[in-house]
DNA sequence: CTTGACCTTCACGCTGACGTGAACCCCTAC
DNA sequence: GTAGGGGTTCACGTCAGCGTGAAGGTCAAG
């Protein structure tokens, strides 16, 4: 199937899969023409990509551990193996900062507010 | 004084200083030499400045009411007015969004690791 | 033949507060 | 004179995932 195709049933936008492309997290076939060609295992991999992508992983880890992906009754998974599991950890460290550096920002604006 | 000695005084690098420059929020005289020359009052200034960077005031919201900062033995506060005051509203909305994304991606990323 | 809806590859824009050289001037001290 | 430690102004790099034209090729339909 060609890329609008893919992109609408995948709800992901067609630059964020060229996108997706550039970043080396979706190989997709060619046409003799040029155009992308996507089959439809591809449904099922952007989805994956798109669940990552929304845990805040970012493509260049989804990249090195795309094929860790399974898709179930559940939703999506990953299976974990040492590596992943120190960078899915450090990624949660990194949004704990976020949200700790963000409830900071709110205690100071409250402070900062007389009477707010 | 010298650009390196408020910098030291305030914990605000040298190049933060420069870029408030750039941005209109803190002027600085010259000397006959072409260096920056401040006085006293700006280290007070620097210090609201910085106050209001850490509360998320964005440079811009900053430079048009930095006249009402009031530095107190309770910290730096803001004067409201309703201008103002519809800004830091919308900032704290802001935040608000940012945490509750924040809050979903640690959620997708803990249904994404299985025994996490 | 000509729309017109697809597709392609660049490549800048966005959100923000700086970091980091590059290339060069100022002044003091040895 | 010559280091050497300031200072100056550009101006691109950073972090991320796309949005949004721009310029142009492909192909089925009228």
């Amino acid at each position: 199937m060609l890329i609008s195709e893919l992109a609408a049933r995948t709800g992901v936008s067609a630059r964020a899969l060229r996108h997706y492309e550039e970043r080396g997290v979706l190989v997709a076939g060619r046409d003799p023409n040029g155009y992308r060609a996507y089959s439809e295992s591809d449904v099922v991999r952007v989805l994956q990509i798109k669940t990552m992508i929304d845990a805040g992983l970012p493509t260049s880890t989804i990249r090195r551990y795309i094929d860790c992906a399974r898709t179930g009754d559940h939703g999506v998974t990953l299976e974990m193996c040492p590596a992943l599991r120190a960078e899915v950890d450090a990624i949660a460290a990194r949004i704990e900062e976020q949200r700790a550096s963000l409830e900071e920002k709110r205690e100071r604006l409250g402070a900062l507010t007389p009477e707010g």
